[in-house]
DNA sequence: TATTTTCTTGAATAGCCGTTCTAGTTTTCG
DNA sequence: CGAAAACTAGAACGGCTATTCAAGAAAATA
Protein backbone atom coordinates (compact mmCIF):
# COMPACT_ATOMS: atom_id res chain seq x y z
CA UNK A 1 0.00 0.00 0.00
CA UNK A 2 2.17 3.11 -1.27
CA UNK A 3 0.89 6.02 -2.81
CA UNK A 4 0.37 6.11 -6.79
CA UNK A 5 -3.33 6.15 -7.62
CA UNK A 6 -6.85 5.73 -6.50
CA UNK A 7 -7.86 2.47 -7.71
CA UNK A 8 -11.00 1.39 -9.28
CA UNK A 9 -12.83 0.38 -6.23
CA UNK A 10 -11.84 2.75 -3.93
CA UNK A 11 -13.06 4.97 -6.83
CA UNK A 12 -16.50 3.72 -6.39
CA UNK A 13 -16.48 3.28 -2.67
CA UNK A 14 -16.12 6.67 -2.47
CA UNK A 15 -18.69 7.23 -4.92
CA UNK A 16 -20.95 5.50 -3.03
CA UNK A 17 -20.53 6.68 0.58
CA UNK A 18 -21.08 10.35 -1.06
CA UNK A 19 -24.82 8.51 -2.89
CA UNK A 20 -25.35 7.20 0.62
CA UNK A 21 -25.03 10.31 2.97
CA UNK A 22 -27.04 12.00 0.18
CA UNK A 23 -29.91 9.26 0.44
CA UNK A 24 -29.97 8.58 4.08
CA UNK A 25 -28.82 11.23 6.09
CA UNK A 26 -25.70 9.69 7.62
CA UNK A 27 -22.68 7.97 6.44
CA UNK A 28 -22.91 3.87 5.54
CA UNK A 29 -21.48 1.30 8.10
CA UNK A 30 -18.23 -1.00 6.80
CA UNK A 31 -20.78 -3.49 6.68
CA UNK A 32 -23.39 -1.65 4.72
CA UNK A 33 -20.40 -0.83 2.27
CA UNK A 34 -18.98 -3.89 1.72
CA UNK A 35 -22.78 -5.52 0.98
CA UNK A 36 -23.05 -2.89 -1.44
CA UNK A 37 -20.17 -3.50 -3.13
CA UNK A 38 -20.46 -7.52 -2.81
CA UNK A 39 -17.45 -7.17 -0.68
CA UNK A 40 -17.20 -10.61 1.66
CA UNK A 41 -15.19 -8.86 4.62
CA UNK A 42 -14.79 -6.09 6.70
CA UNK A 43 -11.67 -6.17 6.82
CA UNK A 44 -11.35 -5.50 3.60
CA UNK A 45 -13.37 -2.95 3.69
CA UNK A 46 -11.57 -1.26 6.12
CA UNK A 47 -8.63 -1.69 3.77
CA UNK A 48 -9.97 0.40 1.54
CA UNK A 49 -11.36 2.68 3.34
CA UNK A 50 -7.81 3.21 5.24
CA UNK A 51 -6.03 3.88 1.44
CA UNK A 52 -9.00 6.77 1.23
CA UNK A 53 -7.61 8.17 4.44
CA UNK A 54 -4.51 8.27 3.97
CA UNK A 55 -4.85 9.93 0.37
CA UNK A 56 -6.75 12.71 2.20
CA UNK A 57 -10.34 12.00 1.09
CA UNK A 58 -12.32 10.98 3.65
CA UNK A 59 -11.62 10.98 7.91
CA UNK A 60 -12.73 8.85 10.45
CA UNK A 61 -13.53 8.94 13.50
CA UNK A 62 -11.93 6.18 15.36
CA UNK A 63 -14.48 2.97 16.54
CA UNK A 64 -17.59 5.37 16.25
CA UNK A 65 -20.10 3.32 13.86
CA UNK A 66 -20.56 5.70 10.80
CA UNK A 67 -17.50 7.80 11.76
CA UNK A 68 -16.80 8.43 7.92
CA UNK A 69 -16.82 12.05 6.46
CA UNK A 70 -15.72 13.72 3.03
CA UNK A 71 -13.63 15.81 3.36
CA UNK A 72 -14.40 18.35 0.89
CA UNK A 73 -18.28 17.94 1.46
CA UNK A 74 -20.82 18.42 -0.67
CA UNK A 75 -21.37 22.88 -0.77
CA UNK A 76 -23.72 22.78 -2.84
CA UNK A 77 -22.38 25.86 -3.62
CA UNK A 78 -19.84 27.55 -5.89
CA UNK A 79 -16.63 29.05 -5.30
CA UNK A 80 -15.88 32.64 -6.02
CA UNK A 81 -12.76 32.55 -7.83
CA UNK A 82 -12.17 36.10 -8.48
CA UNK A 83 -13.40 39.10 -10.24
CA UNK A 84 -13.73 40.23 -14.10
CA UNK A 85 -13.92 43.65 -15.69
CA UNK A 86 -14.27 44.25 -19.28
CA UNK A 87 -10.82 43.83 -21.39
CA UNK A 88 -8.94 43.89 -17.41
CA UNK A 89 -7.35 40.52 -16.17
CA UNK A 90 -9.25 38.49 -14.06
CA UNK A 91 -7.98 38.96 -11.02
CA UNK A 92 -7.99 35.38 -9.32
CA UNK A 93 -8.74 35.45 -5.27
CA UNK A 94 -6.61 33.76 -3.30
CA UNK A 95 -7.90 30.14 -2.60
CA UNK A 96 -7.16 30.51 0.75
CA UNK A 97 -10.10 33.58 1.20
CA UNK A 98 -12.15 31.79 -0.73
CA UNK A 99 -15.89 32.15 -0.31
CA UNK A 100 -18.89 30.51 -1.98
CA UNK A 101 -21.88 31.63 -3.15
CA UNK A 102 -24.73 28.43 -3.24
CA UNK A 103 -27.67 28.21 -5.20
CA UNK A 104 -29.75 24.54 -5.28
CA UNK A 105 -32.08 23.07 -5.79
CA UNK A 106 -31.38 22.42 -9.25
CA UNK A 107 -32.40 25.79 -10.10
CA UNK A 108 -29.03 25.76 -11.73
CA UNK A 109 -26.79 23.29 -12.32
CA UNK A 110 -23.81 23.70 -10.05
CA UNK A 111 -21.63 21.11 -11.25
CA UNK A 112 -18.22 22.42 -11.98
CA UNK A 113 -19.55 26.43 -11.95
CA UNK A 114 -17.98 28.88 -9.86
CA UNK A 115 -18.69 32.73 -9.61
CA UNK A 116 -17.31 36.11 -10.60
CA UNK A 117 -17.64 39.50 -9.59
CA UNK A 118 -18.39 41.92 -11.92
CA UNK A 119 -16.88 44.73 -11.69
CA UNK A 120 -17.41 47.61 -14.00
CA UNK A 121 -20.45 48.76 -16.14
CA UNK A 122 -19.94 47.24 -19.62
CA UNK A 123 -23.02 44.88 -19.39
CA UNK A 124 -25.51 46.95 -17.57
CA UNK A 125 -27.82 46.92 -20.08
CA UNK A 126 -28.35 43.20 -19.49
CA UNK A 127 -28.67 44.46 -15.96
CA UNK A 128 -25.94 43.02 -14.76
CA UNK A 129 -24.16 45.43 -12.18
CA UNK A 130 -21.40 46.78 -10.94
CA UNK A 131 -20.32 43.87 -7.89
CA UNK A 132 -22.98 41.61 -9.13
CA UNK A 133 -22.43 37.72 -8.77
CA UNK A 134 -22.16 36.46 -12.16
CA UNK A 135 -22.48 32.18 -12.04
CA UNK A 136 -20.03 31.00 -14.64
CA UNK A 137 -20.72 27.08 -16.14
CA UNK A 138 -17.35 25.83 -18.02
CA UNK A 139 -17.59 25.10 -21.09
CA UNK A 140 -15.97 25.79 -24.51
CA UNK A 141 -18.58 26.36 -26.94
CA UNK A 142 -21.58 28.63 -26.75
CA UNK A 143 -24.64 30.04 -29.04
CA UNK A 144 -25.70 33.04 -30.15
CA UNK A 145 -26.61 35.63 -27.34
CA UNK A 146 -24.99 33.52 -24.57
CA UNK A 147 -23.11 35.99 -22.12
CA UNK A 148 -19.75 34.25 -21.81
CA UNK A 149 -16.49 34.58 -20.24
CA UNK A 150 -13.91 34.93 -22.72
CA UNK A 151 -10.18 35.10 -22.68
CA UNK A 152 -8.04 36.87 -25.10
CA UNK A 153 -4.94 34.64 -25.35
CA UNK A 154 -1.44 36.99 -26.43
CA UNK A 155 1.65 35.02 -26.92
CA UNK A 156 3.80 36.05 -23.50
CA UNK A 157 0.85 38.01 -22.08
CA UNK A 158 -1.44 36.78 -18.76
CA UNK A 159 -4.91 36.12 -21.08
CA UNK A 160 -7.45 39.15 -20.37
CA UNK A 161 -11.01 38.16 -19.57
CA UNK A 162 -13.95 39.85 -20.34
CA UNK A 163 -17.65 39.44 -20.27
CA UNK A 164 -19.68 39.75 -23.16
CA UNK A 165 -22.26 38.54 -25.57
CA UNK A 166 -21.11 36.30 -27.62
CA UNK A 167 -22.60 36.69 -31.71
CA UNK A 168 -20.77 34.26 -34.70
CA UNK A 169 -21.65 36.91 -37.56
CA UNK A 170 -21.93 34.25 -40.38
CA UNK A 171 -22.34 36.61 -43.22
CA UNK A 172 -19.01 38.49 -41.95
CA UNK A 173 -17.83 35.83 -41.63
CA UNK A 174 -16.30 36.84 -37.67
CA UNK A 175 -17.05 36.69 -33.86
CA UNK A 176 -18.87 39.57 -32.23
CA UNK A 177 -18.30 39.95 -28.55
CA UNK A 178 -20.80 42.33 -27.62
CA UNK A 179 -21.14 44.90 -24.27
CA UNK A 180 -24.79 45.69 -23.20
CA UNK A 181 -23.31 49.24 -23.05
CA UNK A 182 -24.21 51.66 -25.96
CA UNK A 183 -20.78 53.73 -24.64
CA UNK A 184 -19.03 51.18 -25.51
CA UNK A 185 -17.94 49.26 -29.01
CA UNK A 186 -17.90 45.37 -29.90
CA UNK A 187 -14.65 43.55 -29.94
CA UNK A 188 -14.65 41.85 -33.57
CA UNK A 189 -13.03 39.38 -34.53
CA UNK A 190 -12.04 37.46 -38.06
CA UNK A 191 -13.20 33.20 -37.58
CA UNK A 192 -9.99 32.43 -38.98
CA UNK A 193 -7.86 33.78 -36.03
CA UNK A 194 -10.63 33.49 -33.46
CA UNK A 195 -9.94 29.88 -32.23
CA UNK A 196 -5.94 30.91 -32.04
CA UNK A 197 -6.82 33.77 -30.01
CA UNK A 198 -9.55 33.32 -28.17
CA UNK A 199 -10.66 31.11 -25.94
CA UNK A 200 -14.72 30.71 -24.30
CA UNK A 201 -14.29 29.52 -20.76
CA UNK A 202 -17.14 29.46 -19.92
CA UNK A 203 -21.34 30.71 -20.23
CA UNK A 204 -23.07 33.30 -17.32
CA UNK A 205 -26.15 31.09 -15.68
CA UNK A 206 -27.40 32.61 -13.58
CA UNK A 207 -26.68 36.33 -11.56
CA UNK A 208 -27.00 37.23 -7.62
CA UNK A 209 -26.79 40.00 -6.30
CA UNK A 210 -26.70 41.02 -2.58
CA UNK A 211 -28.51 44.17 -2.02
CA UNK A 212 -29.39 46.67 1.14
CA UNK A 213 -27.26 45.90 4.08
CA UNK A 214 -28.19 42.59 5.87
CA UNK A 215 -28.88 44.09 8.89
CA UNK B 1 -47.39 9.47 27.17
CA UNK B 2 -50.80 10.82 25.02
CA UNK B 3 -50.81 13.65 22.70
CA UNK B 4 -50.98 17.28 24.37
CA UNK B 5 -47.13 19.75 23.38
CA UNK B 6 -43.77 18.92 22.88
CA UNK B 7 -42.12 18.94 26.74
CA UNK B 8 -39.15 21.25 27.69
CA UNK B 9 -36.40 18.28 27.12
CA UNK B 10 -38.02 16.90 24.27
CA UNK B 11 -37.67 19.99 22.58
CA UNK B 12 -34.11 20.27 23.61
CA UNK B 13 -33.50 16.99 22.28
CA UNK B 14 -35.09 17.81 18.96
CA UNK B 15 -32.40 21.38 18.76
CA UNK B 16 -29.50 18.66 19.92
CA UNK B 17 -29.83 16.34 17.12
CA UNK B 18 -30.21 18.98 15.01
CA UNK B 19 -27.07 20.54 16.13
CA UNK B 20 -25.47 17.51 16.19
CA UNK B 21 -25.94 16.49 12.65
CA UNK B 22 -24.99 20.20 11.34
CA UNK B 23 -21.71 19.68 13.33
CA UNK B 24 -21.28 16.41 12.76
CA UNK B 25 -22.87 15.21 9.61
CA UNK B 26 -24.42 12.68 10.80
CA UNK B 27 -27.51 11.98 13.60
CA UNK B 28 -25.70 11.24 16.98
CA UNK B 29 -26.62 7.94 18.99
CA UNK B 30 -28.98 7.31 21.69
CA UNK B 31 -26.57 6.90 24.06
CA UNK B 32 -24.55 10.43 22.86
CA UNK B 33 -27.94 11.94 23.29
CA UNK B 34 -27.99 10.90 26.77
CA UNK B 35 -24.84 11.99 27.55
CA UNK B 36 -24.90 15.24 26.39
CA UNK B 37 -28.64 15.80 28.07
CA UNK B 38 -27.35 14.56 31.62
CA UNK B 39 -29.88 11.22 30.96
CA UNK B 40 -28.47 8.14 32.76
CA UNK B 41 -30.72 5.98 31.25
CA UNK B 42 -30.64 4.88 27.10
CA UNK B 43 -33.99 3.54 27.87
CA UNK B 44 -34.85 6.67 28.98
CA UNK B 45 -33.79 7.76 25.87
CA UNK B 46 -35.84 6.05 23.52
CA UNK B 47 -38.47 7.18 25.74
CA UNK B 48 -38.40 10.63 24.20
CA UNK B 49 -37.68 9.68 21.00
CA UNK B 50 -40.40 7.36 20.72
CA UNK B 51 -42.89 10.35 21.39
CA UNK B 52 -40.65 12.50 18.98
CA UNK B 53 -41.41 9.97 16.48
CA UNK B 54 -44.94 9.90 17.65
CA UNK B 55 -45.35 13.29 16.93
CA UNK B 56 -44.08 13.53 13.40
CA UNK B 57 -41.08 15.58 14.40
CA UNK B 58 -38.35 12.80 13.68
CA UNK B 59 -38.44 9.64 11.50
CA UNK B 60 -36.51 6.53 12.53
CA UNK B 61 -35.29 3.18 11.29
CA UNK B 62 -35.32 0.48 13.18
CA UNK B 63 -31.97 -0.88 14.99
CA UNK B 64 -30.29 1.15 12.83
CA UNK B 65 -27.11 2.80 14.89
CA UNK B 66 -27.68 6.55 14.55
CA UNK B 67 -31.34 5.87 12.63
CA UNK B 68 -32.98 9.63 13.24
CA UNK B 69 -33.49 11.58 10.40
CA UNK B 70 -35.55 15.06 11.04
CA UNK B 71 -38.52 14.70 9.18
CA UNK B 72 -38.52 18.65 7.89
CA UNK B 73 -34.50 18.49 6.89
CA UNK B 74 -32.82 21.91 6.92
CA UNK B 75 -33.19 23.42 3.76
CA UNK B 76 -30.72 25.89 4.02
CA UNK B 77 -33.25 27.63 1.31
CA UNK B 78 -35.74 30.34 1.23
CA UNK B 79 -39.14 29.13 -0.20
CA UNK B 80 -40.62 30.49 -3.17
CA UNK B 81 -43.67 31.85 -1.72
CA UNK B 82 -45.45 33.48 -5.06
CA UNK B 83 -45.26 35.94 -7.45
CA UNK B 84 -45.19 40.40 -7.15
CA UNK B 85 -46.25 42.63 -9.73
CA UNK B 86 -46.06 46.37 -9.08
CA UNK B 87 -50.02 47.16 -7.87
CA UNK B 88 -51.63 43.42 -8.00
CA UNK B 89 -52.16 41.38 -5.74
CA UNK B 90 -49.47 38.63 -4.53
CA UNK B 91 -50.17 35.63 -6.07
CA UNK B 92 -49.32 32.69 -3.68
CA UNK B 93 -48.24 29.62 -4.48
CA UNK B 94 -49.52 26.46 -3.71
CA UNK B 95 -47.75 24.91 -0.62
CA UNK B 96 -47.54 21.85 -2.25
CA UNK B 97 -45.67 22.69 -5.34
CA UNK B 98 -43.27 24.73 -3.55
CA UNK B 99 -39.63 24.94 -4.86
CA UNK B 100 -36.71 27.21 -2.84
CA UNK B 101 -34.13 29.04 -3.59
CA UNK B 102 -30.85 28.41 -1.84
CA UNK B 103 -28.28 30.86 -0.57
CA UNK B 104 -25.62 30.19 1.96
CA UNK B 105 -22.86 31.13 3.76
CA UNK B 106 -23.95 33.69 5.45
CA UNK B 107 -23.10 36.35 2.74
CA UNK B 108 -27.52 36.74 3.33
CA UNK B 109 -29.41 36.12 6.23
CA UNK B 110 -31.73 33.73 4.87
CA UNK B 111 -33.46 33.11 8.23
CA UNK B 112 -37.52 33.50 7.96
CA UNK B 113 -36.67 34.94 4.73
CA UNK B 114 -38.23 34.28 1.04
CA UNK B 115 -38.23 34.82 -2.05
CA UNK B 116 -40.82 36.16 -4.35
CA UNK B 117 -40.73 36.03 -8.16
CA UNK B 118 -41.03 39.41 -9.90
CA UNK B 119 -43.63 39.82 -12.70
CA UNK B 120 -43.39 43.53 -14.50
CA UNK B 121 -41.11 45.87 -14.96
CA UNK B 122 -41.47 47.99 -12.49
CA UNK B 123 -37.95 48.19 -11.16
CA UNK B 124 -36.40 47.76 -14.44
CA UNK B 125 -34.14 50.67 -13.64
CA UNK B 126 -32.56 49.33 -10.49
CA UNK B 127 -31.90 46.18 -12.74
CA UNK B 128 -35.07 44.00 -11.14
CA UNK B 129 -36.11 42.30 -13.76
CA UNK B 130 -39.46 40.22 -14.82
CA UNK B 131 -38.74 37.30 -14.09
CA UNK B 132 -35.90 37.86 -11.25
CA UNK B 133 -36.10 36.05 -8.37
CA UNK B 134 -36.08 38.68 -5.04
CA UNK B 135 -35.21 37.57 -1.75
CA UNK B 136 -37.34 39.03 1.18
CA UNK B 137 -36.39 39.61 4.91
CA UNK B 138 -39.48 40.21 7.08
CA UNK B 139 -39.40 43.53 8.79
CA UNK B 140 -41.87 45.98 9.73
CA UNK B 141 -40.10 49.26 9.47
CA UNK B 142 -37.20 50.00 7.06
CA UNK B 143 -34.65 52.96 6.34
CA UNK B 144 -35.05 55.63 3.45
CA UNK B 145 -33.73 53.73 -0.09
CA UNK B 146 -34.71 50.47 0.76
CA UNK B 147 -36.44 48.18 -1.45
CA UNK B 148 -39.31 47.06 0.05
CA UNK B 149 -42.30 44.71 -0.18
CA UNK B 150 -45.16 46.84 0.48
CA UNK B 151 -48.64 45.78 1.18
CA UNK B 152 -51.78 47.93 0.84
CA UNK B 153 -54.63 46.82 2.86
CA UNK B 154 -58.16 47.67 2.09
CA UNK B 155 -61.57 47.05 3.82
CA UNK B 156 -63.11 44.04 2.44
CA UNK B 157 -60.16 43.68 -0.56
CA UNK B 158 -57.29 41.08 0.11
CA UNK B 159 -53.85 43.47 0.08
CA UNK B 160 -52.30 44.08 -2.71
CA UNK B 161 -48.51 43.74 -2.61
CA UNK B 162 -46.12 46.24 -4.38
CA UNK B 163 -42.31 46.01 -4.88
CA UNK B 164 -41.07 49.56 -4.25
CA UNK B 165 -38.47 51.80 -2.85
CA UNK B 166 -39.16 53.39 0.48
CA UNK B 167 -38.61 56.82 1.23
CA UNK B 168 -39.84 58.70 4.11
CA UNK B 169 -40.24 62.51 2.70
CA UNK B 170 -40.59 64.46 5.95
CA UNK B 171 -40.60 67.84 4.45
CA UNK B 172 -44.09 66.56 2.71
CA UNK B 173 -45.48 64.71 5.77
CA UNK B 174 -45.77 61.24 3.91
CA UNK B 175 -44.18 58.08 2.42
CA UNK B 176 -43.47 57.87 -1.12
CA UNK B 177 -43.23 54.71 -2.89
CA UNK B 178 -40.84 54.69 -5.99
CA UNK B 179 -40.48 52.17 -8.50
CA UNK B 180 -37.74 52.00 -10.64
CA UNK B 181 -39.27 52.32 -13.86
CA UNK B 182 -39.35 56.45 -14.90
CA UNK B 183 -42.78 55.73 -17.37
CA UNK B 184 -44.63 54.88 -13.50
CA UNK B 185 -45.78 57.34 -11.19
CA UNK B 186 -44.54 56.86 -7.44
CA UNK B 187 -47.27 55.78 -4.49
CA UNK B 188 -47.83 59.17 -2.08
CA UNK B 189 -49.23 58.45 1.53
CA UNK B 190 -49.50 61.26 3.62
CA UNK B 191 -48.00 60.09 6.94
CA UNK B 192 -51.14 60.30 9.04
CA UNK B 193 -53.06 57.06 6.89
CA UNK B 194 -49.63 55.17 6.09
CA UNK B 195 -49.35 53.29 8.94
CA UNK B 196 -53.55 52.16 9.13
CA UNK B 197 -53.61 51.06 5.34
CA UNK B 198 -50.24 49.90 4.46
CA UNK B 199 -48.06 47.51 5.58
CA UNK B 200 -44.12 46.88 5.14
CA UNK B 201 -44.04 42.83 4.77
CA UNK B 202 -40.43 42.95 4.09
CA UNK B 203 -36.81 43.98 2.73
CA UNK B 204 -35.41 42.85 -0.53
CA UNK B 205 -31.74 41.69 0.27
CA UNK B 206 -30.72 39.94 -2.78
CA UNK B 207 -31.41 39.08 -6.06
CA UNK B 208 -31.18 35.94 -8.26
CA UNK B 209 -31.27 35.83 -11.86
CA UNK B 210 -31.54 32.70 -14.24
CA UNK B 211 -30.17 33.26 -17.45
CA UNK B 212 -29.58 31.38 -20.42
CA UNK B 213 -30.64 27.51 -20.66
CA UNK B 214 -28.95 24.92 -18.25
CA UNK B 215 -28.05 23.52 -20.85
C1' DT C 1 10.88 -15.92 -14.36
C1' DA C 2 10.88 -13.99 -9.44
C1' DT C 3 9.25 -10.36 -6.47
C1' DT C 4 6.72 -6.87 -4.90
C1' DT C 5 2.40 -4.61 -4.59
C1' DT C 6 -2.38 -4.80 -4.44
C1' DC C 7 -6.42 -7.07 -3.45
C1' DT C 8 -9.36 -10.50 -0.97
C1' DT C 9 -11.13 -13.74 2.58
C1' DG C 10 -12.30 -15.38 7.11
C1' DA C 11 -12.27 -15.32 11.87
C1' DA C 12 -11.98 -13.16 16.32
C1' DT C 13 -12.49 -9.46 19.76
C1' DA C 14 -13.97 -5.82 22.61
C1' DG C 15 -17.02 -2.50 22.73
C1' DC C 16 -21.22 0.17 21.12
C1' DC C 17 -26.05 0.15 19.55
C1' DG C 18 -31.16 0.03 19.80
C1' DT C 19 -34.53 -1.94 22.34
C1' DT C 20 -37.14 -3.78 26.16
C1' DC C 21 -38.30 -4.59 30.91
C1' DT C 22 -39.00 -3.56 35.81
C1' DA C 23 -39.45 -0.40 39.19
C1' DG C 24 -39.57 3.61 40.89
C1' DT C 25 -40.28 9.23 41.20
C1' DT C 26 -42.42 13.44 40.01
C1' DT C 27 -45.95 16.18 38.10
C1' DT C 28 -50.66 17.12 36.58
C1' DC C 29 -55.33 17.29 37.17
C1' DG C 30 -59.94 16.20 38.84
C1' DC D 1 -56.68 13.74 48.61
C1' DG D 2 -56.15 10.15 44.89
C1' DA D 3 -55.41 8.63 40.39
C1' DA D 4 -53.57 9.16 36.08
C1' DA D 5 -50.03 10.79 33.26
C1' DA D 6 -45.38 11.97 32.52
C1' DC D 7 -40.82 11.27 33.65
C1' DT D 8 -36.46 8.80 35.32
C1' DA D 9 -32.89 5.04 36.60
C1' DG D 10 -30.80 0.73 36.02
C1' DA D 11 -29.96 -3.47 34.08
C1' DA D 12 -29.93 -6.82 30.67
C1' DC D 13 -30.22 -8.78 25.68
C1' DG D 14 -28.98 -9.90 21.16
C1' DG D 15 -27.20 -7.85 17.43
C1' DC D 16 -24.11 -4.59 15.04
C1' DT D 17 -19.58 -2.05 14.63
C1' DA D 18 -14.82 -0.91 13.98
C1' DT D 19 -10.66 -2.84 14.12
C1' DT D 20 -6.99 -6.24 13.96
C1' DC D 21 -4.62 -10.42 12.60
C1' DA D 22 -3.19 -14.28 9.84
C1' DA D 23 -3.11 -16.10 5.38
C1' DG D 24 -3.69 -16.44 0.76
C1' DA D 25 -4.91 -14.98 -4.48
C1' DA D 26 -4.27 -11.88 -8.23
C1' DA D 27 -2.00 -8.39 -10.67
C1' DA D 28 1.73 -5.58 -11.71
C1' DT D 29 6.62 -5.00 -12.16
C1' DA D 30 11.28 -5.89 -13.13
Amino acid sequence: MSSEQTSEIQRKMYDFIERYIKAEGMPPTNREIGRAMNIASTGHVDYHLTILEKRGMISRQQKKSRGIKLTKQPSNGVPVAGTIAAGQPLDIFPSSEQQTVSLGNGLVDTENAFALIVKGRSMIEDHICDGDYVVVKPQTTCQNGDIVVAVHMQEGVEGSATLKRFFQEKDHDRVRLQPANSELDPILIPRSIWDQEWQVQGKVVAIFRQCGNAA
